[in-house]
DNA sequence: CGATCAGTTGATGGGAGTCAAACGGTGTGG
DNA sequence: CCACACCGTTTGACTCCCATCAACTGATCG
């Protein structure tokens, strides 16, 4: 399924999610950027619902995804299925100091995606890669934690709420949105596995929330109307979960 | 089978549950079997219901939980409280290359809890432990995906089995157990924020697989009497989720 | 011996799942 | 160009799993 690179623009606007959001840890180094725009080169798209990486693979390559939304995820042997993340532009797929044994998960694209190899980067790995991969490794297991109270202890309308804005501010660490406004091309299938609930209640949640006038959303543009409020009734902890550049 | 009592009388036997854990991933060295040890000179033990680690704190030291049962969790603002883990003996606290930044969660006693200090293991990183700390790593990331299918897509029924499971095969890794009779000393309470259950529904469902002949618990001693039927209705994964040494 | 804690049981209610059908948009083929 | 299929969304009706409230038991303990 993968299709020749369609390059609209420079390599440097084709990496921005990618150097935003490492750049939101701490400033890179000119080397670096240079070297990350680099990477641009080599690109592959595979359309939506397209495997990024089967589960148990050997050494899949590790890969940035540079536009499009993926997840990670595990099905159960009766069709039931559920999300670990959505992967937004920025982040990485496999990227990690040190290559794990086997893939711990399935990948799978969720709209069309298209990544960047980014072996080279971890071929000799430099201090500043280092760093930075700790730094990504500490996030996402903030994320995993934070998804994993949703499930346990949030109702729907809080769960809902908490990952709208936790999306917001990803995207917005990346430079593909806004944390109270972006594009989200996501089903609400997708949404339902993620969250743990069925479609139909995720769509009545959603309404809920439009209802409350906490969100509004119009052919795929999200709008978090009170962010305020949102992240009050989801308990949202700030804290680390993404490195904001401002207060 | 042999009871692997934890006697305060030799160090080897208070290490044994982190030797016989780390063992299972390959073979310590004689040096570094040696060198674990040596850490159990430097015990502390702490009361049921002690903070081990505060979310946020900077630094925590690292120690290996060497006796007792211990979990990390999260609490939301009106009390309802979500556990990530359970931990036991031979599982590590914050012992991990890279030291985070902040201490990404709370971790609490389950009942009293003898750690030793593992920072020595970590001032200079032999290739050795480096290796280990990876495999730890990625099986502490695979339970974590397992807990999260659990609250978003099983039943009661099917949680409580899984994580039955789960734990008798980490308990046999740790050789502080077997993986269908160990010692449960953890109330339905804990179970419940394990969970994402209500204490009474805990309670019931350990019934329903009591009466199921699944299981059976008398004065905290667990038997799952049939393990097969067990990890087929919990979907239970074995593949790379504990290093088991038998086929 | 009262007090507290963990476990147990019953009654009741609600949040979310399931089943079913209809709607709108998009793409495709006759 | 329209018919049709397909996909994602939406809505209603009904069901059920699990939470909540409440009371009671047994064990431990100061």
């Amino acid at each position: 399924m993968m299709r020749p690179t369609v390059r609209r623009a420079g390599p440097q606007a084709l990496m921005s999610p990618v150097l935003a959001r490492l750049n939101g840890f701490s400033p890179l180094s000119a080397a670096l950027v240079e070297q990350i725009e680099g990477l641009g080169r080599r690109t592959e798209t595979v359309a939506a619902g397209a495997t990024l990486v089967e589960a148990g693979d050997l050494a899949t390559r590790p890969c940035f995804i540079v536009d499009g939304w993926a997840c990670r995820l595990r099905m159960l042997p009766d069709g039931r299925r559920q999300l670990f993340n959505l992967l937004i532009p920025g982040d990485g797929l496999g990227v990690s100091i040190h290559p794990h044994p086997l893939a711990q998960s399935h990948a799978t694209a969720l709209t069309r995606v298209t990544t960047v190899d980014a072996s080279v980067l971890l071929d000799p790995v430099s201090e500043e890669i280092r760093r930075l991969m700790v730094r990504i490794a500490a996030q996402d297991e903030s994320l995993l934690l934070g998804h994993i109270v949703r499930l346990g202890r949030q109702t729907a309308y809080e769960r809902t709420a908490h990952l709208l804005v936790e999306i917001g501010r990803r995207l917005q660490a990346s430079g593909v949105g806004e944390a109270a406004a972006y594009h989200f091309p996501v089903t609400q299938e997708a949404l339902a596995d993620m969250l743990g609930l069925s479609i139909v209640h995720v769509n009545r949640t959603l309404q809920q929330l439009r209802r409350d006038g906490l969100i509004d959303m119009v052919r795929g543009e999200m709008h978090l109307l009170n962010l305020d409020t949102l992240m009050s009734i989801s308990d949202f902890q700030p804290s680390g979960a993404v490195p904001t550049p401002q207060a």
